[in-house]
DNA sequence: CTTGACCTTCCAGTGAATGGAAGCCTTAGG
DNA sequence: CCTAAGGCTTCCATTCACTGGAAGGTCAAG
């Protein structure tokens, strides 16, 4: 198979099969004019590659997954602890987007959004109101 | 003021202001040594953007909000724009990654995490159960 | 022989910083 | 006057996971 039939049937794109490789995480045979050539293992592997990314595994993360994959002595508690720690990143990830979403709604909502210049977004960006409902909101947002 | 007194007032690292200035969301003043200089509207305006960056805006978003905070004929209307699309674009993001959690928590949950290398998760990365709770969740994970 | 769809490599850019090296400036102490 | 510490400067590289594009080789059909 060819690049472009692996990026039909593994839903990935070209570019992104060629970065996989360039990172060592498929090694397809070449054929003898320079193309790739994917065997059914390197369209499995790039499918298993697919699924975890979409779960939000980093590319780290989906290398420690793919050996754990292919090593029958592994034990389930190294998935499960790959899987327990992407699982508490991503409850942080949402905590944190909660906590800007609750305070950004609040700021939406309080804003007229018509022709005149006064606006509590601004007011509240440019000095916080005491107390209560100030974009004190920590945290990276990345 | 130099910069490391505004970095301790305003929260933000050096590093981080010496880069706003680059894509000139600031532009300080230099003393004869060649030091930064920050007026207190400098220190001001950092604040702002700390306060819109902890938001979760882009730097691209920050530089319209700060020109309209700086703007007098601003239309709230403006601000507001700017600040529902971000709250969409964080629902979307919240959506996107509780739609990860629930198939990840699925998996943490039925993978026994002990010695033996029976693992439900590298199951469901290999091959997907059709019907019910595969990793289909669509969409990139960035 | 040409056209068009493939494929190749290499380089650059994304966002928003962050890390580090090499070197000037300033100030306090000896 | 010399030195050491700490602050400041610039510039370059790195992060993460791709993505876009240029320049050019290959292949099958007409």
């Amino acid at each position: 198979m060819n690049i472009g039939d692996v990026a039909r049937a593994s839903g990935l794109p070209a570019k992104t099969i060629r970065y996989y490789e360039d990172i060592g995480l498929v090694q397809p045979l070449r054929s003898a004019n320079g193309y790739r050539s994917f065997r059914e293992s390197d369209l499995h592997k790039l499918a298993f590659l697919g699924r975890a990314r979409a779960l939000g595994f980093t590319i780290e993360d989906c290398r420690s997954l793919l050996a754990l994959y292919e090593d029958d002595t592994r034990e389930s508690a190294s998935v499960k602890r790959i899987a327990e720690d992407h699982l508490r990143r991503i409850d942080e990830k949402i905590a944190q987007l909660q906590s800007m979403r609750t305070t950004l709604a609040d700021l939406v909502q309080s804003c007229a959004g018509d022709h005149r210049p006064d606006c509590p977004i601004l007011n509240d960006l440019g000095a916080p109101a005491a107390g209560e409902g100030g974009a004190s909101c920590h945290g990276a947002s990345d």
